[in-house]
DNA sequence: ACCCCGATCGTA
DNA sequence: ACGATCGGGGTT
């Protein structure tokens, strides 16, 4: 099991966010495998947080790549990202499906669901430096997982991008 | 201060 | 197909 780096994390979004299936996510006791995420590009992709510019909630994805992005959404739910690109350049991958492995293998199929299960909140998880927290990390076990491009869900802009990747 | 909308989910 | 539920962000 490799931990994932910076350089893993500052590159293409699509590229990341294709190669996280399959990787694993560690959080405090839990370990899950990532089975389901969607790419949120910069200032031109208007589904994109970021697109109407730096606020007190987007800024991480305007810093450095191996950040989480925590926000709330629906009066409800969390929905957990991990920032990508360089520095200046604000993007992120919405984990949107993940199965528990070891204990009880449940799959936590939606972003809110998942964050329901792990207890994440946008004040204790947002902003955390996922390459050297001891407690919050992803990992590489050498698996790599066929999967499929399908448009992003729940958005109501840019739905022409296939920018949604679910293991097959 | 006010208003509208939302990267969801469970139920129908 | 729809309602729950309330923070975020823009506007006044």
């Amino acid at each position: 099991m490799q931990r994932l780096k910076r350089d893993f994390f500052e590159r293409s979004t699509l590229q990341v966010a294709q190669e996280l299936l399959g990787k694993i996510i560690i959080f405090g006791k839990h370990k899950l495998i990532i089975n389901e995420t969607e790419a949120y590009i910069g200032r031109n992709d208007p589904a994109c947080h970021a697109s109407r510019g730096i606020t007190k909630r987007t800024e991480v994805m305007f810093g450095p790549g191996g950040f989480s992005y925590v926000y709330f959404i629906y009066g409800m739910y969390h929905c957990l990202n991990f920032v990508t690109e360089v520095e200046g350049t604000p993007a992120a991958v919405l984990i949107r499906g993940a199965k528990l492995i070891g204990e009880e293998e449940i799959n936590l199929n939606g972003p809110g669901k998942l964050c329901r299960f792990l207890d994440i909140t946008k004040d204790r998880h947002n902003k955390i430096d996922i390459v050297t927290s001891k407690t919050f990390f992803t990992a590489d076990a050498g698996l790599t997982l066929p999967f499929k491009k399908t448009p992003r869900i729940g958005i109501k802009v840019a739905t022409d991008k296939l920018w949604r990747f679910i293991a097959s």
